[in-house]
DNA sequence: GTCTATATAATGATAGAC
DNA sequence: GTCTATCATTATATAGAC
Protein backbone atom coordinates (compact mmCIF):
# COMPACT_ATOMS: atom_id res chain seq x y z
CA UNK A 1 0.00 0.00 0.00
CA UNK A 2 2.21 2.87 -1.20
CA UNK A 3 0.76 6.70 -0.56
CA UNK A 4 1.52 9.53 -2.72
CA UNK A 5 3.79 11.99 -1.04
CA UNK A 6 5.15 15.03 -1.21
CA UNK A 7 8.60 15.19 -2.50
CA UNK A 8 11.03 15.53 0.39
CA UNK A 9 14.59 17.56 0.05
CA UNK A 10 17.05 14.54 0.19
CA UNK A 11 14.44 11.95 0.35
CA UNK A 12 15.94 8.88 -1.21
CA UNK A 13 14.50 8.58 -4.87
CA UNK A 14 12.20 5.97 -4.10
CA UNK A 15 11.77 2.03 -4.08
CA UNK A 16 15.05 -0.70 -4.57
CA UNK A 17 17.16 0.22 -1.90
CA UNK A 18 19.22 -1.79 0.22
CA UNK A 19 16.72 -3.55 2.94
CA UNK A 20 18.45 -1.54 5.59
CA UNK A 21 17.31 1.59 4.42
CA UNK A 22 13.89 0.53 3.35
CA UNK A 23 13.51 -0.57 6.98
CA UNK A 24 14.47 3.00 8.46
CA UNK A 25 12.16 4.88 5.35
CA UNK A 26 9.22 2.96 6.33
CA UNK A 27 9.93 3.48 9.90
CA UNK A 28 10.15 7.32 9.62
CA UNK A 29 6.47 7.20 7.53
CA UNK A 30 5.34 4.84 10.28
CA UNK A 31 6.53 6.76 13.00
CA UNK A 32 5.02 9.96 11.82
CA UNK A 33 1.77 8.18 11.26
CA UNK A 34 0.81 6.75 14.29
CA UNK A 35 3.70 7.71 16.55
CA UNK A 36 6.52 6.13 18.25
CA UNK A 37 4.10 3.43 19.73
CA UNK A 38 4.19 1.87 16.34
CA UNK A 39 4.88 -1.84 16.39
CA UNK A 40 7.50 -3.78 14.19
CA UNK A 41 5.07 -5.70 12.56
CA UNK A 42 3.81 -2.22 10.91
CA UNK A 43 6.95 -1.19 9.84
CA UNK A 44 8.44 -4.48 8.79
CA UNK A 45 4.83 -4.59 7.06
CA UNK A 46 5.76 -1.33 5.25
CA UNK A 47 9.39 -2.22 4.43
CA UNK A 48 8.06 -5.76 2.89
CA UNK A 49 10.13 -7.58 5.30
CA UNK A 50 10.40 -9.45 8.37
CA UNK A 51 9.53 -7.74 12.03
CA UNK A 52 12.85 -10.13 12.89
CA UNK A 53 15.05 -7.83 10.16
CA UNK A 54 14.41 -5.27 11.85
CA UNK A 55 16.10 -6.46 15.03
CA UNK A 56 18.58 -7.42 13.14
CA UNK A 57 19.63 -4.55 11.74
CA UNK A 58 19.20 -2.09 14.43
CA UNK A 59 19.61 -3.72 17.52
CA UNK A 60 16.77 -2.50 19.02
CA UNK A 61 13.79 -0.05 18.88
CA UNK A 62 15.65 2.66 20.99
CA UNK A 63 18.36 2.48 18.14
CA UNK A 64 15.85 2.36 15.25
CA UNK A 65 14.55 5.72 16.67
CA UNK A 66 17.50 7.39 16.61
CA UNK A 67 18.48 6.31 13.68
CA UNK A 68 15.26 7.87 12.12
CA UNK A 69 15.55 11.04 13.93
CA UNK A 70 18.97 12.45 12.89
CA UNK A 71 17.87 11.74 9.68
CA UNK A 72 14.48 13.85 9.75
CA UNK A 73 16.78 16.54 11.77
CA UNK A 74 19.37 16.08 8.50
CA UNK A 75 16.57 15.95 6.03
CA UNK A 76 15.22 19.20 8.06
CA UNK A 77 18.00 20.99 7.94
CA UNK A 78 19.02 20.48 4.31
CA UNK A 79 15.42 21.96 3.42
CA UNK A 80 16.45 24.79 5.87
CA UNK A 81 19.29 25.75 3.67
CA UNK A 82 17.98 24.82 0.86
CA UNK A 83 14.69 27.13 0.51
CA UNK A 84 14.37 30.65 0.59
CA UNK A 85 13.95 32.36 3.35
CA UNK A 86 10.05 32.35 4.35
CA UNK A 87 8.68 34.73 1.79
CA UNK A 88 5.48 35.85 4.00
CA UNK A 89 7.28 38.15 6.77
CA UNK A 90 4.95 35.64 9.19
CA UNK A 91 7.63 34.19 11.31
CA UNK A 92 8.47 30.60 11.88
CA UNK A 93 5.63 28.69 9.85
CA UNK A 94 8.87 27.31 7.92
CA UNK A 95 7.56 24.21 10.48
CA UNK A 96 4.45 24.24 8.59
CA UNK A 97 5.73 24.76 5.38
CA UNK A 98 4.42 22.06 2.97
CA UNK A 99 7.82 21.90 0.68
CA UNK A 100 9.28 20.10 3.80
CA UNK A 101 7.07 17.04 3.19
CA UNK A 102 4.32 15.87 5.25
CA UNK A 103 5.92 12.91 7.30
CA UNK A 104 8.84 14.91 7.89
CA UNK A 105 6.62 18.00 9.66
CA UNK A 106 4.27 15.46 11.76
CA UNK A 107 7.46 12.98 12.06
CA UNK A 108 9.13 16.20 14.07
CA UNK A 109 5.58 17.31 15.78
CA UNK A 110 5.75 13.60 17.11
CA UNK A 111 9.50 13.88 18.68
CA UNK A 112 8.00 17.37 20.44
CA UNK A 113 4.75 15.40 21.36
CA UNK A 114 6.31 12.36 22.57
CA UNK A 115 8.84 14.40 25.09
CA UNK A 116 12.03 14.05 26.85
CA UNK A 117 15.59 14.83 25.57
CA UNK A 118 14.98 14.70 21.96
CA UNK A 119 12.27 17.04 22.44
CA UNK A 120 14.46 19.47 24.54
CA UNK A 121 16.74 18.89 21.36
CA UNK A 122 14.72 20.10 18.67
CA UNK A 123 13.10 23.24 20.55
CA UNK A 124 16.48 24.72 21.35
CA UNK A 125 17.51 23.72 17.79
CA UNK A 126 14.79 25.73 16.64
CA UNK A 127 15.28 28.62 18.89
CA UNK A 128 18.84 28.84 17.17
CA UNK A 129 17.58 28.60 14.10
CA UNK A 130 14.81 31.52 14.11
CA UNK A 131 16.80 33.85 16.38
CA UNK A 132 18.90 34.70 13.10
CA UNK A 133 15.49 35.13 11.31
CA UNK A 134 13.95 37.01 13.82
CA UNK A 135 17.14 39.42 14.41
CA UNK A 136 17.20 39.86 10.36
CA UNK A 137 13.72 41.15 10.45
CA UNK A 138 13.91 42.98 13.38
CA UNK A 139 16.88 44.59 11.34
CA UNK A 140 15.17 45.28 8.53
CA UNK A 141 12.46 46.91 10.15
CA UNK A 142 9.81 45.09 9.67
CA UNK A 143 9.25 43.32 13.40
CA UNK A 144 9.66 45.69 16.40
CA UNK A 145 12.44 45.61 18.67
CA UNK A 146 12.06 43.57 21.97
CA UNK A 147 13.08 44.40 24.99
CA UNK A 148 14.41 40.74 25.87
CA UNK A 149 14.76 39.17 22.63
CA UNK A 150 15.27 36.00 23.56
CA UNK A 151 11.87 35.27 25.98
CA UNK A 152 9.98 36.77 22.99
CA UNK A 153 11.73 34.25 20.75
CA UNK A 154 11.48 31.30 23.06
CA UNK A 155 7.47 32.53 23.68
CA UNK A 156 6.54 32.90 20.43
CA UNK A 157 7.87 29.54 19.25
CA UNK A 158 6.59 27.54 21.88
CA UNK A 159 3.33 29.02 21.05
CA UNK A 160 3.76 28.18 17.52
CA UNK A 161 4.51 24.58 17.48
CA UNK A 162 2.25 24.16 20.71
CA UNK A 163 -0.47 25.34 18.55
CA UNK A 164 0.35 22.37 15.80
CA UNK A 165 0.77 20.10 18.47
CA UNK A 166 -2.47 20.48 19.98
CA UNK A 167 -4.33 20.51 16.27
CA UNK A 168 -2.07 17.09 16.11
CA UNK A 169 -3.73 15.72 19.05
CA UNK A 170 -7.35 16.68 17.77
CA UNK A 171 -6.68 14.25 14.86
CA UNK A 172 -5.24 10.78 16.00
CA UNK A 173 -6.58 9.11 13.23
CA UNK A 174 -5.60 11.40 9.92
CA UNK A 175 -2.74 10.63 7.67
CA UNK A 176 0.06 12.66 7.88
CA UNK A 177 -0.99 14.29 4.59
CA UNK A 178 -4.51 14.95 6.12
CA UNK A 179 -2.75 16.25 9.31
CA UNK A 180 -1.14 19.31 7.09
CA UNK A 181 -3.83 19.89 4.91
CA UNK A 182 -5.68 20.69 7.61
CA UNK A 183 -3.07 22.19 9.69
CA UNK A 184 -2.88 24.51 6.18
CA UNK A 185 -6.24 25.38 6.35
CA UNK A 186 -6.67 26.19 9.86
CA UNK A 187 -3.40 28.39 9.26
CA UNK A 188 -5.91 29.86 6.52
CA UNK A 189 -8.65 30.68 8.94
CA UNK A 190 -6.50 31.64 11.88
CA UNK A 191 -4.20 34.27 9.31
CA UNK A 192 -6.41 37.36 10.16
CA UNK A 193 -6.88 36.79 14.14
CA UNK A 194 -2.83 36.67 13.74
CA UNK A 195 -2.42 39.71 11.18
CA UNK A 196 -4.74 41.57 14.10
CA UNK A 197 -2.89 40.55 16.78
CA UNK A 198 0.83 41.34 15.46
CA UNK A 199 -0.36 44.45 13.73
CA UNK A 200 -2.82 46.45 16.14
CA UNK A 201 -1.95 44.20 19.64
CA UNK A 202 -4.50 42.64 21.84
CA UNK A 203 -5.01 45.62 24.39
CA UNK A 204 -6.61 49.09 23.70
CA UNK A 205 -4.23 50.53 26.19
CA UNK A 206 -0.35 50.94 27.21
CA UNK A 207 -1.37 50.78 30.89
CA UNK A 208 -0.46 46.60 32.01
CA UNK A 209 2.73 47.04 29.83
CA UNK A 210 4.05 50.23 31.84
CA UNK A 211 2.68 48.93 34.93
CA UNK A 212 4.83 46.43 34.15
CA UNK A 213 8.40 47.68 33.54
CA UNK A 214 7.66 49.93 36.32
CA UNK A 215 7.60 47.21 38.50
CA UNK A 216 10.27 45.00 37.62
CA UNK A 217 12.30 47.74 35.96
CA UNK A 218 13.48 47.66 31.53
CA UNK A 219 16.50 45.72 31.79
CA UNK A 220 15.35 41.89 31.78
CA UNK A 221 16.16 39.51 34.28
CA UNK A 222 18.55 36.89 33.17
CA UNK A 223 18.39 34.44 36.85
CA UNK A 224 14.64 33.53 36.52
CA UNK A 225 15.33 30.70 34.23
CA UNK A 226 18.26 29.06 36.42
CA UNK A 227 15.19 28.84 39.10
CA UNK A 228 12.94 27.28 37.13
CA UNK A 229 14.85 24.39 36.26
CA UNK A 230 16.10 23.72 40.22
CA UNK A 231 12.35 23.72 40.85
CA UNK B 1 3.51 7.79 50.03
CA UNK B 2 1.52 10.65 50.43
CA UNK B 3 2.33 13.84 48.27
CA UNK B 4 1.83 17.12 49.75
CA UNK B 5 -1.21 18.95 47.34
CA UNK B 6 -2.32 22.26 46.59
CA UNK B 7 -6.49 22.30 48.13
CA UNK B 8 -8.88 21.51 45.12
CA UNK B 9 -11.89 23.19 45.57
CA UNK B 10 -14.63 19.81 45.23
CA UNK B 11 -12.02 17.74 46.43
CA UNK B 12 -12.74 15.15 48.50
CA UNK B 13 -11.64 16.05 52.17
CA UNK B 14 -8.98 13.10 52.55
CA UNK B 15 -8.56 9.91 53.07
CA UNK B 16 -10.84 7.25 54.68
CA UNK B 17 -13.18 7.16 51.64
CA UNK B 18 -14.60 4.05 50.13
CA UNK B 19 -12.08 1.93 48.31
CA UNK B 20 -13.68 2.91 45.11
CA UNK B 21 -13.45 6.28 45.97
CA UNK B 22 -10.20 5.86 46.68
CA UNK B 23 -9.07 4.20 43.46
CA UNK B 24 -9.99 7.01 42.02
CA UNK B 25 -7.71 9.41 43.34
CA UNK B 26 -5.49 7.09 43.16
CA UNK B 27 -5.82 7.13 39.20
CA UNK B 28 -6.15 10.77 38.87
CA UNK B 29 -2.88 11.71 40.65
CA UNK B 30 -1.57 8.83 38.60
CA UNK B 31 -3.05 9.22 35.32
CA UNK B 32 -1.39 13.33 35.94
CA UNK B 33 1.63 12.44 37.17
CA UNK B 34 2.43 9.78 34.62
CA UNK B 35 0.03 9.66 31.52
CA UNK B 36 -2.87 7.27 30.83
CA UNK B 37 -0.01 4.73 30.82
CA UNK B 38 -0.08 4.41 34.17
CA UNK B 39 -0.41 0.39 35.29
CA UNK B 40 -3.04 -0.98 37.34
CA UNK B 41 -0.22 -1.78 39.62
CA UNK B 42 0.62 1.33 39.83
CA UNK B 43 -2.53 2.71 40.44
CA UNK B 44 -3.47 0.41 43.29
CA UNK B 45 -0.33 0.49 45.09
CA UNK B 46 -1.44 4.24 45.23
CA UNK B 47 -4.53 3.50 46.71
CA UNK B 48 -3.50 0.65 48.38
CA UNK B 49 -5.22 -2.29 46.90
CA UNK B 50 -4.54 -4.85 44.69
CA UNK B 51 -4.69 -4.67 41.23
CA UNK B 52 -7.86 -6.66 40.43
CA UNK B 53 -9.89 -4.68 42.96
CA UNK B 54 -9.69 -1.77 40.12
CA UNK B 55 -11.30 -3.97 37.04
CA UNK B 56 -13.84 -5.41 40.04
CA UNK B 57 -15.09 -1.68 40.68
CA UNK B 58 -14.55 -0.19 37.06
CA UNK B 59 -14.58 -3.46 34.69
CA UNK B 60 -12.10 -1.68 32.51
CA UNK B 61 -9.59 0.68 32.02
CA UNK B 62 -11.70 2.94 29.68
CA UNK B 63 -14.47 3.15 32.32
CA UNK B 64 -11.80 3.86 34.80
CA UNK B 65 -10.27 6.78 32.92
CA UNK B 66 -13.69 7.79 31.95
CA UNK B 67 -14.71 8.42 35.98
CA UNK B 68 -11.56 9.99 36.34
CA UNK B 69 -12.27 12.84 33.38
CA UNK B 70 -16.11 13.71 34.67
CA UNK B 71 -14.74 14.00 37.77
CA UNK B 72 -11.83 16.44 36.93
CA UNK B 73 -13.85 18.05 34.49
CA UNK B 74 -16.22 18.69 37.31
CA UNK B 75 -14.05 19.97 39.33
CA UNK B 76 -12.66 22.28 36.93
CA UNK B 77 -15.84 23.64 36.42
CA UNK B 78 -16.22 24.10 40.51
CA UNK B 79 -13.10 25.81 40.71
CA UNK B 80 -14.34 28.70 37.54
CA UNK B 81 -17.50 29.44 39.05
CA UNK B 82 -16.00 29.19 42.60
CA UNK B 83 -13.17 31.75 42.02
CA UNK B 84 -13.28 35.83 40.65
CA UNK B 85 -12.47 36.43 37.52
CA UNK B 86 -8.76 36.12 36.75
CA UNK B 87 -7.37 39.41 38.53
CA UNK B 88 -5.03 39.74 35.85
CA UNK B 89 -6.40 41.28 32.54
CA UNK B 90 -4.23 38.35 30.55
CA UNK B 91 -6.19 35.92 29.17
CA UNK B 92 -6.62 32.14 29.41
CA UNK B 93 -4.32 31.65 32.68
CA UNK B 94 -7.10 30.34 34.59
CA UNK B 95 -6.20 26.97 33.09
CA UNK B 96 -2.55 27.71 34.99
CA UNK B 97 -4.36 29.02 37.41
CA UNK B 98 -2.82 27.52 40.92
CA UNK B 99 -5.49 27.10 43.03
CA UNK B 100 -7.25 24.64 40.85
CA UNK B 101 -4.56 22.19 41.75
CA UNK B 102 -1.59 20.89 40.26
CA UNK B 103 -2.86 16.98 39.83
CA UNK B 104 -6.31 18.68 38.38
CA UNK B 105 -4.42 21.25 35.42
CA UNK B 106 -1.39 18.30 34.70
CA UNK B 107 -4.75 15.68 34.34
CA UNK B 108 -6.42 18.13 31.80
CA UNK B 109 -3.06 18.84 29.98
CA UNK B 110 -2.60 15.29 29.70
CA UNK B 111 -6.17 15.05 28.00
CA UNK B 112 -4.91 17.27 25.15
CA UNK B 113 -1.74 15.87 25.13
CA UNK B 114 -3.54 12.15 24.53
CA UNK B 115 -5.67 13.73 22.04
CA UNK B 116 -8.60 11.94 20.48
CA UNK B 117 -12.55 12.61 21.42
CA UNK B 118 -11.55 13.58 25.25
CA UNK B 119 -9.09 16.36 23.57
CA UNK B 120 -11.88 17.56 21.41
CA UNK B 121 -14.56 17.86 23.78
CA UNK B 122 -12.44 19.78 26.51
CA UNK B 123 -10.88 22.24 23.48
CA UNK B 124 -14.32 23.00 22.91
CA UNK B 125 -15.43 23.29 26.22
CA UNK B 126 -12.62 25.67 26.73
CA UNK B 127 -13.34 28.09 24.12
CA UNK B 128 -17.17 27.72 24.96
CA UNK B 129 -16.47 28.59 28.35
CA UNK B 130 -14.02 31.91 27.20
CA UNK B 131 -15.91 32.83 24.91
CA UNK B 132 -18.06 35.43 27.35
CA UNK B 133 -14.69 36.09 29.30
CA UNK B 134 -13.33 37.47 26.12
CA UNK B 135 -16.62 39.38 24.74
CA UNK B 136 -16.66 41.25 28.74
CA UNK B 137 -13.11 42.47 28.37
CA UNK B 138 -14.30 43.47 24.24
CA UNK B 139 -17.25 45.32 26.37
CA UNK B 140 -15.08 47.03 29.25
CA UNK B 141 -12.88 48.34 26.87
CA UNK B 142 -9.62 46.01 27.46
CA UNK B 143 -9.31 44.50 24.38
CA UNK B 144 -9.68 45.42 21.29
CA UNK B 145 -12.57 44.04 19.17
CA UNK B 146 -11.65 41.14 16.27
CA UNK B 147 -13.13 40.95 13.15
CA UNK B 148 -13.54 37.40 13.85
CA UNK B 149 -13.78 37.16 17.67
CA UNK B 150 -14.83 33.53 17.05
CA UNK B 151 -11.24 33.02 15.20
CA UNK B 152 -8.94 34.88 17.36
CA UNK B 153 -10.44 32.78 20.02
CA UNK B 154 -9.44 29.41 18.76
CA UNK B 155 -6.61 30.61 17.98
CA UNK B 156 -5.79 32.49 21.49
CA UNK B 157 -6.59 29.52 23.26
CA UNK B 158 -4.87 26.52 20.80
CA UNK B 159 -1.43 29.13 21.29
CA UNK B 160 -2.00 28.97 24.96
CA UNK B 161 -2.65 25.53 25.80
CA UNK B 162 -0.06 24.33 23.32
CA UNK B 163 2.47 26.44 24.58
CA UNK B 164 1.38 24.44 28.11
CA UNK B 165 2.00 21.25 26.05
CA UNK B 166 4.85 21.59 24.68
CA UNK B 167 6.68 22.49 28.13
CA UNK B 168 4.84 19.53 29.99
CA UNK B 169 6.13 17.33 26.92
CA UNK B 170 9.63 18.55 28.25
CA UNK B 171 9.74 18.01 31.93
CA UNK B 172 8.59 13.98 31.52
CA UNK B 173 10.01 13.18 34.56
CA UNK B 174 8.71 16.15 36.48
CA UNK B 175 5.71 15.87 39.34
CA UNK B 176 2.68 17.81 38.92
CA UNK B 177 3.83 20.02 41.63
CA UNK B 178 7.01 20.49 40.05
CA UNK B 179 5.55 20.97 36.31
CA UNK B 180 3.37 23.97 37.82
CA UNK B 181 6.00 25.32 39.49
CA UNK B 182 8.16 25.48 36.26
CA UNK B 183 5.26 26.13 34.12
CA UNK B 184 4.57 29.71 36.79
CA UNK B 185 8.35 30.49 36.23
CA UNK B 186 7.83 30.11 32.48
CA UNK B 187 4.92 32.29 32.90
CA UNK B 188 6.84 34.84 34.69
CA UNK B 189 9.88 34.86 32.08
CA UNK B 190 7.11 35.37 29.67
CA UNK B 191 5.29 38.10 31.00
CA UNK B 192 7.14 40.54 29.12
CA UNK B 193 6.92 39.56 25.37
CA UNK B 194 3.53 38.74 25.92
CA UNK B 195 2.64 42.49 27.32
CA UNK B 196 4.71 43.89 24.40
CA UNK B 197 3.05 41.81 21.44
CA UNK B 198 -0.33 42.31 23.22
CA UNK B 199 -0.03 45.83 23.31
CA UNK B 200 2.44 47.07 20.98
CA UNK B 201 1.73 44.04 18.25
CA UNK B 202 4.92 42.53 16.40
CA UNK B 203 4.62 44.50 12.80
CA UNK B 204 6.13 48.11 12.82
CA UNK B 205 3.52 48.96 9.77
CA UNK B 206 -0.02 47.64 8.86
CA UNK B 207 1.11 46.90 5.42
CA UNK B 208 0.31 43.39 5.61
CA UNK B 209 -3.35 43.30 7.82
CA UNK B 210 -4.07 45.64 5.50
CA UNK B 211 -3.23 44.04 1.96
CA UNK B 212 -4.26 40.90 3.59
CA UNK B 213 -8.21 42.95 4.38
CA UNK B 214 -7.58 44.40 0.72
CA UNK B 215 -6.96 40.61 -0.19
CA UNK B 216 -9.59 38.80 1.18
CA UNK B 217 -12.53 41.57 1.73
CA UNK B 218 -13.37 42.30 5.62
CA UNK B 219 -16.11 40.08 6.42
CA UNK B 220 -14.90 36.85 7.77
CA UNK B 221 -15.38 33.45 5.84
CA UNK B 222 -17.49 31.01 8.05
CA UNK B 223 -16.99 28.07 5.36
CA UNK B 224 -13.25 27.41 5.68
CA UNK B 225 -13.75 25.13 8.79
CA UNK B 226 -16.36 22.96 7.31
CA UNK B 227 -14.01 22.10 4.35
CA UNK B 228 -11.03 21.56 7.23
CA UNK B 229 -12.86 19.16 8.96
CA UNK B 230 -13.63 17.13 6.06
CA UNK B 231 -10.23 16.70 4.83
C1' DG C 1 -15.90 -6.31 49.01
C1' DT C 2 -11.38 -7.73 48.53
C1' DC C 3 -7.64 -10.64 47.37
C1' DT C 4 -4.72 -14.24 44.84
C1' DA C 5 -3.90 -16.67 40.91
C1' DT C 6 -4.30 -17.11 36.18
C1' DA C 7 -5.63 -16.38 31.26
C1' DT C 8 -4.78 -13.68 27.31
C1' DA C 9 -2.82 -10.46 24.15
C1' DA C 10 0.70 -7.49 22.35
C1' DT C 11 5.33 -6.44 21.66
C1' DG C 12 10.34 -6.31 21.66
C1' DA C 13 14.20 -9.23 21.60
C1' DT C 14 16.70 -13.75 20.77
C1' DA C 15 18.34 -18.10 18.38
C1' DG C 16 19.14 -20.71 14.80
C1' DA C 17 17.94 -22.48 9.98
C1' DC C 18 18.50 -21.26 5.10
C1' DG D 1 21.17 -11.10 4.75
C1' DT D 2 16.83 -12.77 5.67
C1' DC D 3 13.33 -15.53 7.69
C1' DT D 4 10.73 -18.51 11.11
C1' DA D 5 10.03 -19.83 15.57
C1' DT D 6 10.40 -18.96 20.29
C1' DC D 7 11.07 -16.47 24.61
C1' DA D 8 10.38 -12.84 28.05
C1' DT D 9 8.03 -8.99 29.59
C1' DT D 10 4.29 -6.18 30.51
C1' DA D 11 -0.40 -5.11 31.26
C1' DT D 12 -5.34 -5.85 31.15
C1' DA D 13 -8.99 -8.78 32.14
C1' DT D 14 -11.05 -13.04 34.35
C1' DA D 15 -12.21 -16.66 37.93
C1' DG D 16 -12.80 -18.15 42.07
C1' DA D 17 -11.48 -18.32 47.14
C1' DC D 18 -12.22 -15.84 51.51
Amino acid sequence: MLVVRIASPGAVPESDLTARARIREAAIACFAAEGFGASFATIAKRADVSPGLITHHFGSKTSLRAECDVEVLRRYQAMKTDGVANPSGSLLDHVADPRIGADLLVYILRVVHSGGRGAQEFLEHLVDATREAMAATVEAGIVRPSRDEEARLRYLIYQSIGALLVELATMPDASPDQFVAAALASQRDQMLPMLEVFTEGLFTTRQMLDDYLDYVGDPPREDARADAATA
